[in-house]
DNA sequence: CTGTTAGCGCCTTCAC
DNA sequence: GTGAAGGCGCTAACAG
């Protein structure tokens, strides 16, 4: 049997008033004496009176929660996302409810569809890598929830977005490896559909091109995740070419770095023989051997912009459907795994 | 404007009947017409009605939420923890919601009274590293709340409890140390009132005792946090000292990480020079150089469990108080930062 | 300054 | 089989 918590209600009879008094005595309502005033705030207290938060709920449809969708949340990279997020919606009196689709579309769809059902005011999400169809995104709009998509945008989805610009990273690094001297380039690719992998490779032979260098198909090779297990795979196809290459330009550090792995154990050298770039700067890579350049993400601050502009339609007495769009620029992290500019 | 979505009152007026009526029907009342049955459940399909969970809630005192404290969500310990819990509480059909305490007790305390203000069922808690008073758990239990603690003990706080057994995952890496031939093994603690810290330290003392050891003070210091930089700082005096350790046991995979960096440095092999074990085997963990012996545990598997035995405490007509303390083994992984056995 | 009324959406008696 | 009434906790509008 859970105790029963003090209401109103308790309060008023107990001071033989009504319980619209109370209720307006606890929120400093003006028409009110200091003397009621005093004694209800004092009972409150003293009965350890906290607000029934759902009957508000209730009453004014707005729960002030909202919900967040990630493909997963062991990452670092999301889970830093949230951490943005959370400190700016927790500023501003919401609560945050976290839910992870682990790359897939049917969990998204169940997310949304029982975050509905508890009312979330609005969503965040970054799409699962498997979703190519937005109507569940569109029926929450339909329905007037406000969504933002972060990091994975999704074309012909419209909404309030905020990303990373992934092509000037992309660009960014392989400008580099061009630079100290790196000629036969290639490229490991992440899921297709992705909209950061498609732009990391479109920042990769664009580099290529604007530096005259050919794009070579066998140097492109894709892996179906983020983890080292697949930069092994990935790496492994590489590195079996009769002509190697000279530098690996990874979709993110977890396949970097099983790429390092590969490399180093075909006896290779990191960066003599083969330079290894990565994508998201996690926290360990500069603890690898060699430290892993990379492309650093302002991840944290991805996070609290989203949340500040869901936070913003929230208020916003919309009829204004211009929806934003945000992009975060890159920036590379140079350490051991790629050659010095002479 | 948030459009007006169906509630079960609209359907009772176009059908002509009481909302007593299409709720019954909508639960498969016993006592209703098949076909007033027909007709709500239809026509509730086709007004996408959609039941309210805060009104059910309001009145039954139940949320069916649950909600979780952990000190970082950005540790891929903890969102491990936090994809078992999510994986069990999911399937009882209820809602997890994710918070952190970034290791200070005045979040713990307001995560506590922001959770308890929007009603969750229950709790599920690690400790933060400064929680050294446990009013503000003892609070929730005083309510009818049922809380268990996971992760991390806290001695005086009665409650549901499941750990991993610290202890011997410390006396295994150490035992294997010593049976590899380290004379002269370090140990860099955690934060000192974790029992983590508390318990690992234990282990390393006892094993060293048991194998007719002699325990030096020297050999022992401690580390504030959990990161590499934490590593490196502890690491550096153990390098310092005139006798230096030919083995070094960390508290966790992070700080091991920042040691290895820090032997590395000054030229030292790993293990030849000095041996290096870590603890909770992050992923990871095996693509370092050279790759971290460490003390898996059965992170996911804690957060079922936890995650279940709260559960049962929300079914269990209680009166029973009778706490449970469940003990998980860890096991130690062997790779390549300790010797081989000869 | 304070009380009464009504209702947020739903379910559970108790009637018929 | 179905309806009416009451209430979960709270607030806003309307009265005084």
């Amino acid at each position: 049997m859970k105790k029963q918590q003090a209401t109103i209600l308790d309060i008023a009879r107990i001071l033989n008033v009504s319980a619209s008094t109370v209720s307006r005595a606890l929120h400093d309502h003006p028409s009110i004496s200091m003397e009621t005033k005093r004694a209800v705030v004092e009972l409150a207290e003293q009965l350890k009176y906290q607000p029934n938060l759902l009957a508000l709920s209730l009453l004014n449809k707005k729960t002030n929660s909202i919900g967040i969708i990630v493909p997963e949340i062991t990452s670092f990279y999301f889970a830093t996302v949230i951490n943005g997020v959370q400190d700016m919606v927790a500023a501003a009196g919401y609560n945050l409810m976290i839910s992870q689709s682990n790359e897939s579309v049917e969990q998204e769809k169940k997310i949304i569809n029982d975050l509905s059902l508890v009312r979330v005011d609005g969503f965040l999400i970054s799409p699962s890598s498997e979703t190519i169809n937005f109507d569940h995104f569109d029926k929450l709009k339909d329905n007037d929830v406000p969504i933002v998509i972060f990091d994975r945008d999704c074309l012909g989805c419209e909404a309030d977005k905020v990303l990373v610009d992934d092509y000037d990273g992309a660009l960014q690094a392989v400008d580099y490896l061009i630079k100290t001297g790196c000629k036969r380039i290639a490229h490991i690719t992440g899921p297709s559909n992705l909209s950061v992998s498609r732009h990391r490779l479109a920042g990769y032979t664009d580099a290529l091109k604007r530096n005259g260098i050919e794009i070579q198909h066998d140097l492109i090779v894709s892996s179906d995740g983020f983890s080292p297990e697949h930069g092994i795979e990935a790496a492994k196809l590489l590195l079996a070419l009769k002509n190697q290459p000279d530098a690996i330009f990874a979709v993110n550090d977890g396949v970097a770095i099983g790429a390092m792995a590969v490399i180093k154990e075909l006896g290779k050298k990191i960066p003599d023989d083969i330079s290894v770039v990565g994508f998201d700067d996690e926290p360990y890579s500069s603890y690898f051997t060699p430290a892993l350049t990379s492309v650093w993400q302002p991840v944290y601050d991805m996070g609290m912009l989203s949340a500040k502009i869901l936070l913003n339609r929230f208020n916003s007495n919309d009829t204004e459907v211009k929806f934003r769009r945000e992009i975060l620029k890159p920036e590379l992290i140079i350490r051991e795994s790629s050659r010095k500019l002479e």
